[in-house]
DNA sequence: AACTTGGGTATGAAAAATGGACTCAGGTGA
DNA sequence: TCACCTGAGTCCATTTTTCATACCCAAGTT
C-alpha cells in the first residue's frame, strides 16, 4: 500500500466548487487520521495491538493466538517497536534464560479508545454474537467510548458530524 | 491475511495459568474487536471510509485523493457495499448520464467514533503537525472521543483498563 | 459520426503474505 | 560432557495481492 505523499490538483482546482461543508479533500499528509492509518492501519498490526492490550507479551503466544506467520509477526513487532508503540521488556522465568516480551508504551496504550470504539461498533453492527472480550476499569465496570463536543456534552449517535478542512 | 478460525489449544491448556486478569486469549471468533478488524482493518479500506466520512462520493474523486489503484478501489468499494457499510447512491448531473456514488449507511456512519479516536491519537502521538481535518458538530464545535465507565463517568487517560475474558 | 468523460476491467510486473524448514542461544537431564 | 529441548526468531520457495498502465463501455456533446 503506497500512500501518496500529496494530493493531485483536485483540491486547488475544485476548492471553489465545494458547496456544502462536506466534500473536503484534506491532503493526506495534513490529515492526522491518514497518518494514523499509515502507522497502524493493517489487519495484522491491529490484531497484534489487541493481543498487547490483552496483556499477551510473548512472540510465541501471539503466534499461537493469531495464527500469523512468524516472519510477518517478527516484521510487525519490530516496526511497532521502531514506532514507539511497543517496547521490549526482558523477563526471565525461574530456571529459564532471559527473553523479551513486548508491551505497550504510553503511546501504544493511548490507542485504547480507538480499539474500544471498534469493539463497540462490531458488537452493535456485525454478526457474531456477543464478544467475550471485556474491557473494564479496575473496579469491574465496562468501558465504552462516547463522542462529545469539546465542551463536554455527550453526543447521541444521531447527531450530525461534519468534516471540514481547516484553512491552511 | 488469513485469520485463523479458532485458537490453538493454548487457551484451554493455559486457562488455569492465567494469574492476573491480563493475558486473556479470547478466541478470535468470539472477539468483537477481531471481527471489526477483519471487516475494515486494512489501510485502503480505512482511507476509503475517511473519504466517505468527508463526503467524497465518487470513484474518480477517491482515486484522485488517495492515489489508490483503480482495481483495488473497485474491489474495496464492492466489499464495503456487500458488507452494508457503504451503499450506492445513483445521481446525475445536469446533462450527464446517471452514475453511482458511494455513501455511508447508518452502519458505516457508526464507525465515526473509531475514526475520531484514531485522529485524536495521531494528533497527540504522531509527528506531522496539526491536522487540517476537523470533525465538528453542526454548530461548529470540535468533536472528540472519551472513554467512560458504563455509568457515565469520564475516565482520564491515566486510568487503568484491564481486558478480561467473559466466561463462555 | 466522431469525440469526451466518468466509471470501471484486464493484464503483466513487482511486492507481500504464507507455511515450513532452519538457526541460535542457553538450560536440562543422563 | 553431550545430546536434547525451547523460545524466539530467520530463511526461502510458493502463492496471493498490489501496482501501474492500458483498455473498455455507455451516454451525452459537437
Amino acid at each position: 500500500m503506497k500512500i501518496k505523499l500529496c494530493y493531485a490538483d483536485r483540491m486547488t482546482e475544485s476548492a471553489s466548487k465545494i458547496v456544502s461543508s462536506h466534500q473536503v479533500p484534506v491532503p493526506l499528509p495534513e490529515c492526522a487520521l491518514a497518518r494514523a492509518i499509515r502507522a497502524i492501519g493493517d489487519g495484522w498490526t491491529l490484531l497484534i495491538l489487541r493481543e498487547a492490550l490483552c496483556g499477551v507479551e510473548r512472540f510465541d503466544a501471539m503466534h499461537d493466538d493469531l495464527g500469523i506467520p512468524r516472519s510477518v509477526l517478527a516484521e510487525r513487532l519490530s516496526k511497532l517497536v521502531a514506532e514507539g508503540i511497543l517496547e521490549q521488556r526482558p523477563y526471565r522465568e525461574p530456571g529459564r534464560r532471559q527473553r523479551n516480551g513486548y508491551v505497550l508504551t504510553e503511546k501504544g496504550r493511548a490507542l485504547t479508545p480507538a480499539l474500544v470504539a471498534l469493539r463497540e461498533w462490531s458488537e452493535a453492527h456485525l454478526p457474531g454474537g456477543p464478544s467475550r472480550l471485556r474491557l473494564q476499569t479496575a473496579d469491574g465496570q465496562e468501558v465504552v467510548t462516547r463522542l462529545m463536543r469539546a465542551d463536554g456534552v455527550v453526543l447521541d449517535n444521531s447527531s450530525e458530524i461534519v468534516a471540514v478542512a481547516k484553512p491552511e
